[in-house]
DNA sequence: AGCACGCCGACT
DNA sequence: GTCGGCGTGCTC
């Protein structure tokens, strides 16, 4: 057999034009040991960086002369295997990222290289240099930010003149923690030898001997043999001295859910539709068949109880699970039940792991101890293999797409897995995305309905407010007189409330309060931003730009003006309303620090206070049974987002906080205060009907040429200068307009809202078009052309962006 | 990214 | 003359 003397290895190196595999040689020594989806330290240019084996080749095109050989391998077994390593290929591709970029996203960050500069003194130096520089030593890490500028200046002459050398070491972050441990020996007979020949005086000894014998070959860790058999240091040093035993070491894991002893729990009673949508789920993963199922159950109608028995069942068949939640810290009744039924085969991976734990919980599963994973966003890259199921819950929701490079959406990656190992996948959500549920319409889903509430509990009576009226008689407030009706009862009756400030969306609009007109482009029809600076109202999709109106459009009102209100100014309101009420407040600013938010769950699961005032972090998950009381402060907010899914994010969170009321037996009640009553999204909100939402919106969607019926790409762009990155994203739209036909729909560039940051200036092109094949070529090039030219933009290409701030 | 190469203005 | 500014291009 050729022997596969070339590596194919994509560096650490994260430009466009590095973004390609380089031929290696792979070294006689290493021939045996290299293998795909192994991290290697290579040389690269002047300097060694690390790099990923993706393929092994027997010839190669490239010039023998310019081929080098790989340095060191860093990895014992690969840290990508075949499948990862054909994902990364698969989100490149689809998110316009670095290849390498991507695989560092998929693998936890003690993976990622760290590299060591050393300098050496290899000619003469002044003594300034050798002594207080070096500290008299022949060679030193350079660490950059410990050293003086003007030193660093000195350095570099020196080097320069080669007088002094630096190079750059691999370095391998991923340390395994190990402990001592002893193996024993296998042969029973050199053993049983000793042990006759063994001094009577060493009863110890004996002791020792004997348990070897009744446990031959097997590994104890130190601790734990010593527990057993009350054996000293010394006893062992003789047995080690004498081949009874080795010292090894051996791997030991962080564990970071030493389990607070959790009860387990059983399979519960699956109602008719649950079973139902079961069955279908089994049949699928029985055939072994790729599938998605949409799962659209109300709140309370017992989603979770559905994925876990389907989980339980893939169990059952040896495979695994991969279970994605939107956080894991808004969701941890949810991670409680996975891990009370399923106990410690589970691994929970958090936000709050440290860069050590986060890696041993990766190699739990990489070594295959964990059957189902619970996580986030990221988890998605778990790697597990032979998995048999993969549930992704509320699927609706926008923290599963990545915002920063690369720009993956854990959805779609979850499809991608599920396809590669031609099992289902379940979505499940109250109030499923639209693009989801319109898939589920053309077949590409399979839709499951759950329409009853778990425990035949009814779902909360919805009452919308018109402030209008509350503010047309009135000094200017946030709370209706309804609202404090209901809360000053619910505090007589020591029940509790739950009170939500919607910040979605908070970048500034402007409303008129008397009629709840929003200012709307003519182009785009959607609601305008707020720019103080230039005070006037822009659109971000196609940049048109009106002067702030001094009287309302509709109405004529004068009262029209910036709209927003803080949760500390709410907090000051709502104390000065209800004096003797106990306020919690979760916001940004008191659950940034670490188990704060956790605390103050409990302290109103404890009934330490009456209302929980909340941004919409406190619209997930939630579930307290003595909360009889919703309140909505402002729906209107995510109404006013520059943003084609203003409408359908305002249903998702009136539906999902509406959930929260009346968990338990207790009857409960949602007031949702609102300019627009008679917006469509919040009358359907009232009457729980997601399929009406959904028919009406789709209309919108279809009207107005927007996702699902179109693509949308956003190209964002920016340069020190403005006028620069102006002229440029004009060339930039002039050149794609010159490339495609009136098909696709090009608007803008606008200037972003937030035009200025860290110094420069950002503009925005947004892109629809129905098909995706050659937008797709034309905005490679279009990449490759803006790295190219070195002008200074910095360009980066956003599909399905979830925001258009 | 990092670094060399190379072409222009201002200095020991 | 040469030192050093940073525009351009390459790394298997």
């Amino acid at each position: 057999m050729t022997k596969l003397q070339y590596a194919q290895i994509i560096v650490d190196v994260p430009t466009m034009q590095t973004n390609q595999p380089y031929t290696y040689i792979v070294p006689e020594t290493m021939l045996d040991t290299v293998v795909p989806g192994m991290r290697v330290d290579v040389p690269f240019g002047h300097r060694h960086v690390m790099g990923f084996v993706v393929g092994l080749r027997a010839t190669t095109d490239v010039d023998t002369e310019q081929l080098r050989s790989i340095t060191n391998v860093l990895d014992m077994t690969p840290v990508l295997n075949a499948e990862l390593l054909s994902l990364s290929d698969y989100i490149a591709d689809e998110t316009f990222a670095f290849r390498i970029s991507v695989m560092q996203t998929m693998l936890p960050n003690a993976l990622k290289a760290n590299y060591e500069r050393i300098l050496k003194i290899i000619d003469d130096v002044n003594d300034d240099v050798r002594y207080r520089i070096f500290k008299g030593l022949e060679e030193i890490t350079y660490r950059p930010q410990e050293i003086d500028p003007t030193d660093i200046a000195t350095l570099t002459k020196l080097r320069r003149n080669h007088k002094i050398d630096m190079s750059i070491n691999v370095l391998n972050r991923a340390k395994i923690k190990t402990q001592l441990a002893y193996q024993f020996t296998d042969d029973m007979e050199f053993l049983e030898n000793d042990y006759q020949e063994l001094n009577k005086a060493a009863k110890k000894q004996a002791e020792l001997l004997k348990f070897i014998l009744g446990h031959l070959g097997e590994i104890w860790i130190k601790k734990e043999l010593q527990e057993i058999i009350e054996t000293s240091d010394s006893t062992l040093r003789q047995g080690v001295n004498k081949k009874w035993l080795k010292k090894i070491q051996v791997e030991q894991l962080r564990d970071p859910f030493a389990m607070v002893n959790m009860p387990t729990t059983t399979a519960l009673q699956l109602n008719s539709e649950q079973q139902d949508a079961l069955d279908l789920i089994l049949a699928s993963a029985d055939a072994g068949q790729y599938q998605p199922f949409l799962l659209e159950g109300i709140t309370g109608s017992g989603k979770t109880e559905v994925y876990l028995q389907a989980a339980q069942h893939v169990f059952d068949q040896g495979k695994t699970v991969l279970f994605l939640v939107p956080e894991i810290a808004l969701t941890p009744q949810m991670v409680r039940r996975v891990k009370s039924r399923f106990g410690a085969q589970t691994a929970v991976l958090h936000s709050g792991l440290s860069d050590g734990e986060r890696y041993d919980e990766w190699r739990r599963i990489e070594r295959g101890d964990v059957k189902i994973v619970v996580g986030a966003r990221s988890a998605v890259f778990a790697p597990l293999d032979n998995i048999g199921l993969i549930i992704v819950d509320e699927e609706h929701e926008t923290t599963y797409k990545q915002t920063d490079n690369p720009r993956y959406h854990a959805r779609d990656v979850a499809l991608w897995r599920a396809q590669y190992y031609q099992i289902p996948v379940i979505l499940g959500s109250a109030t499923p995305s639209l693009e989801s549920r319109a898939r589920a319409q053309r077949g590409v889903y399979e839709l499951l309905r759950l329409t009853q509430r778990a425990g035949g509990a009814k779902l909360p009576t919805v009452e919308i407010i018109d402030m209008k009226e509350t503010l047309a008689d009135g000094p200017e407030t946030n709370f209706s007189e309804q609202l404090r009706i209901k809360l000053k009862e619910r505090l007589d009756r020591g029940e509790q409330s739950v009170l939500m400030l919607n910040r979605r969306g908070f970048s500034s609009f402007v409303m008129c309060r008397d009629c709840g007109y929003v200012p709307r482009d003519p182009n785009c029809n959607l609601a305008m931003t707020l720019h103080m600076d230039s005070h006037t109202l822009k659109c971000h999709y196609c940049g048109h730009e009106e002067p702030i109106p001094k009287i309302c459009g509709q109405c004529g009102s004068n009262r029209i003006r910036y709209y927003g209100t803080g949760t500390e100014k709410i907090e000051t309101e709502l104390k000065s309303l209800l004096p003797e009420a106990r306020v919690i407040r979760m916001d940004q600013d008191t659950t940034r620090k670490k188990g704060s938010m956790d605390t103050m769950l409990q302290k109103f699961g404890n009934h330490e206070a009456d209302i929980l005032l909340g941004t919409q972090m406190i619209a997930k998950g939630l579930d307290f049974p003595d909360v009889t009381l919703v309140g909505v402060l402002n729906a209107d907010t995510s109404l006013g987002l520059p943003d084609f899914h203003a409408s359908e994010r305002t249903f998702q969170l009136l539906t999902q906080v509406s959930g929260r009321a009346g968990r338990a037996k207790k009857a409960g009640e949602v007031l949702v205060q609102t300019f627009n009553p008679q917006h469509y999204a919040i009358a359907y909100a009232k009457n729980h009907d997601y399929e009406g939402f959904y028919k009406q919106e789709m209309a919108v969607r279809h009207a107005g040429n927007y996702a699902p019926y179109y693509y949308t790409v956003q190209i964002q762009a920016s340069h020190t200068e403005k006028n620069e990155t102006a002229r440029q994203m004009i060339q930039v739209a002039r050149w794609l307009r010159s490339r495609v036909g009136d098909q696709v729909i090009i608007l803008g560039p606008s200037p972003k809202p937030i035009a200025k940051l860290r110094n420069r200036y950002y503009f925005q092109i947004i892109l629809k078009f129905k098909r995706r094949q050659e937008l797709d070529i034309l905005l490679v090039e279009l990449q490759n052309r803006a790295q190219r030219t070195k002008n200074g933009l910095q360009l980066s290409i956003d599909r399905e962006p979830i925001s258009f701030m």
